[in-house]
DNA sequence: GAGTGGATAATTTTT
DNA sequence: TTATCCACTC
């Protein structure tokens, strides 16, 4: 093996190796043919991918130019540009390093005419597909009952990215059913066509369509990458992979086969939802004949104990590689567990004990992370964190870009983008209320069909449709006649920031927020101007990085980022405890880590629970989990966790009864079973921050007197200005600040005292 | 055409 | 428990 090294009197070459280890070594400087890199959680993955990258440059005077490197999110790809960037220097400018998405994106703009598309295409993400297929599916005259958007919109994602159009789902359906989906898909993709959008899957396979229908187009791309790195390659889907292979390709002529090297883990595979098949990582050898493997399984991350149970959980997994990490870090503490009586009192352990780790062990708010299945897990954790005063921050869940008016924004944006993008249009035609409701749109509508022209252009010439009323004419001329003011800040090159402004003045948007008395509405405001300085950021990011930063380039932006772009480094002070589900997590690592709701039922989740592949993914998934934490490892549970107000009665999660006992230290457990448990009270002794007094009566009420301060479910902080009436009739007049005061029957109202 | 209220459904996971 | 949809009224 050491014949793979380079001269050690090169000292640029042992510059760029230091710190690994051998088969690290062997992976970075391994030439010639297709590489696969399998390596274990915390083995250096990232490490050796970037060292590569920095090695072909530097010492086999690789242009940065010549290099594709794939990864899984964008935060990944900047952080990879940085470190190569300190290795080697500001020549890492002119690589490309990006997620396959964006890679497409680019691709396709610049190729866009050849499939008839223009470069100002919109790229439709999953609410804005599902919307567009409910459109479809109500032009087919499909009852939503039977045949549900949803599952319409899913199965079309599938199809696409097993590369499989429209003509070929119809010509092998079979069933009434299937044949129906196709016809969906048909039309579906015919209405996206005519918006001038794609959906995320079209990005992938609308650019293996272009590379493998015109030749030369491929020729140039791949006579340009001479190296193709792609990270977390067990996550790609089928069209992903023959993405790869095209790129690669075999010798034609002058052009050699690119030197391929993928990284990835198959125990780490969790997207299969998704489309993402193992079968990429585990047959590369059958893929490429003469292919390379190198096995890392030393890990640098975590302590032994923890790579244990790690190692125990994923070893039930059956017909997988045998694989096991070690890690020389030595043994550690033990796993922590603890059973709580139900979800709050499970939250608040965490709490109280990431109080103590800052106490005793220095550990500061960011070196933790506290991780969950299911994105609505998070809201316990928020309201205790929030009423011990701990900061935190959560990745995901009600994503920024999924509220109402940051989509509202940006589809006001995009149809400056792109006028035909009908799905964006339809949004923002009647927001803010303009007076042209379904009716009007229905004429319109018509209009559209009857001349086969698209929505935009029915719009503009609204005076021919029928039975549309005199009002809503107006309405709609006036709409047009704004999207053309506005449209001549697109035309005149004018930051994206400044566009956004003028929409949100313009269109009355900003003001009706304004006048509005819902209190929510100022939060809006508030997220409004959060997209405009992300907007503006966006602008000074670009022009330091000499990129242009017009509408289109910042639309793009907003649409392909990742949550796990937006996680904070925790660099300045002591930065915040991060929430994520499990999902989020992966590529993360953090000093310490709570994996919570290990309970059957929510982790592994209930709907995985009769299908072994799908509990396979779990358990993996688990393993992800597990192996997150450097240092210091929770398990939790509760025994009783409620979901829509009823409580339920989980057993503990399999995975934790899959780890060996000597490597837990139980804090607390459960009580001895109960002989029947389907029978089991909530707990007693309600803890400090269990909900107050409810409707059951015989509970106390809560005792409260003037300047106390308390909390409101909907109402947020208030201060209490005057008590009157006992017992069940007990009030108190609350001062909530920029709600006003209410009163409150203290029986009912979801208030604590603080 | 917009606002209200009651019934009803919903929670996997996301580039 | 909350969010969304639909029917009904103004």
């Amino acid at each position: 093996m050491s014949t793979l090294f380079p001269d050690p009197a090169d000292e640029a070459e042992s510059d760029l190796l230091t710190g690994l280890n051998d088969p690290q070594r062997a992976a970075v400087v391994h030439a010639g043919t297709p590489l696969l890199i399998v390596a274990g959680a915390g083995s250096g993955k990232t490490r050796v991918l970037t060292h590569r990258v920095a090695h072909l440059i530097r010492a086999r005077g690789v242009r940065p130019s010549e290099l594709l490197a794939i990864t899984f999110t964008n935060k990944a790809a900047g952080e990879m540009k940085e470190r190569v960037a300190e290795l080697i220097g500001p020549q890492a400018k002119s690589m490309w390093v990006s997620t396959f998405h964006s890679a497409c994106v680019r691709i396709l703009r610049s190729e866009a005419d050849r499939l008839g598309y223009t470069k100002s295409f919109s790229i439709y993400d999953s609410a804005d597909s599902q919307r567009l297929m409910t459109m479809v599916c109500r032009e087919l005259d499909l009852d939503p009952k039977r045949y549900p958007p949803r599952s319409f919109s899913n199965q079309v994602s599938n199809f696409k990215n097993e590369l499989i159009d429209y003509e070929a789902a119809a010509a092998q359906a079979t069933s009434h059913q299937e044949q129906t989906v196709a016809q969906a898909y048909a039309l579906y993709q015919r209405r996206l066509r005519s918006a001038n959008a794609m959906d995320f899957d079209d990005l992938i396979m609308l650019t293996v369509n272009l590379l493998q229908a015109f030749p030369e187009v491929l020729q140039s791309y791949r006579r340009r990458f001479g190296h193709i790195l792609v990270d977390e390659y067990q996550d790609t889907n089928h069209a992903q992979y023959v993405l790869v292979r095209e790129l690669v390709g075999p010798a034609v002529g002058p052009i050699p086969q690119a030197e391929l090297c993928v990284v990835g883990d198959s125990d780490q595979s969790i997207y299969a939802f998704r489309g993402a098949t193992i079968r990429n990582i585990l047959q590369f050898e059958q893929d490429y004949p003469n292919a390379t493997t190198i096995v890392l399984e030393q890990n640098y991350r975590s302590t032994q104990n923890i790579l244990s149970a790690a190692n125990a959980v994923i070893s039930q997994n059956p017909n997988r590689p045998p694989k096991t990490l070690w890690s020389n870090a030595g043994a550690g503490a033990q796993i922590v567990g603890y059973v709580g009586d139900d979800e709050h009192d499970e939250a608040r352990f965490v709490a109280e004990e990431i109080v103590e780790l800052g106490r005793n062990e220095g550990i500061r708010p960011c070196d933790v992370a506290i991780f969950y299945r299911t994105n609505a897990a998070s809201r316990v954790f928020e309201e205790v964190f929030i009423r011990s005063d701990m900061p935190y921050r959560v990745v995901g869940g009600v994503r920024f870009y999924e509220r109402k008016e940051i989509r509202d924004a940006l589809a006001y944006l995009r149809i400056l983008a792109n006028p035909q993008d009908e799905v964006s249009l339809r949004r923002i035609l009647n927001v803010p209320k303009r007076g042209i409701g379904d009716k009007a749109q229905e004429a319109v509508e018509t209009l559209s069909r009857r001349e086969r022209i698209t929505f935009w252009e029915a719009l503009r010439r609204c005076d021919e449709a029928p039975g549309l009323a005199t009002r809503a004419r107006t309405q709609m001329q006036a709409f047009v006649e704004l999207l053309d003011v506005l449209q001549i800040l697109v035309e005149s090159q004018t930051p994206p920031a400044e566009i956004l402004e003028a929409v949100l003045d313009q269109t009355g948007y900003l003001s009706e927020l304004r006048t509005s008395l819902d209190p929510q509405d100022e939060t809006r405001i508030e997220n409004l101007a959060e997209l405009e300085a992300v907007a503006r950021e966006f602008e000074e990011t670009a022009a330091s990085n000499d990129e242009p930063a017009t509408l289109f380039e910042f639309l793009e932006r907003v649409s392909l980022v990742a949550d796990a772009d937006s996680i904070p480094n925790g660099d300045d002070g002591g930065g915040v405890v991060t929430l994520m589900t499990l999902h989020t997590a992966k590529g993360l690592e953090f000093p310490v880590v709570f994996l919570t709701a290990m309970e059957d039922g929510v982790f592994p989740h209930i709907r995985s629970l009769d299908d072994p592949a799908e509990l396979q993914e779990e358990r993996r998934l688990a393993y992800v989990g597990l192996t997150r934490a450097r240092q210091r490892l929770y398990l939790s549970r509760a025994v009783s966790r409620s979901t829509w107000g009823a409580p339920n009665y989980n057993l503990a999660s399999r995975f934790l009864e899959e780890i060996p006992t000597e490597l837990l230290d139980w804090r607390r457990e459960a009580e001895v079973a109960h002989s029947d448990r389907w029978k089991a009270v909530p707990p007693r002794t309600p803890s400090v921050f269990a909900p107050a007094a409810r409707r059951s009566s015989g509970q106390p009420v809560l005792d409260l007197a003037p300047g106390d301060r308390v909390t409101h479910d909907s109402f947020g902080l208030g201060t209490v200005v005057a008590v009157s009436g006992e017992g069940d009739r007990a009030q108190a007049t609350v001062d909530f600040g920029s709600t006003g005061e209410k009163r409150l029957l203290l029986r009912y109202a979801p208030v604590q005292k603080l």
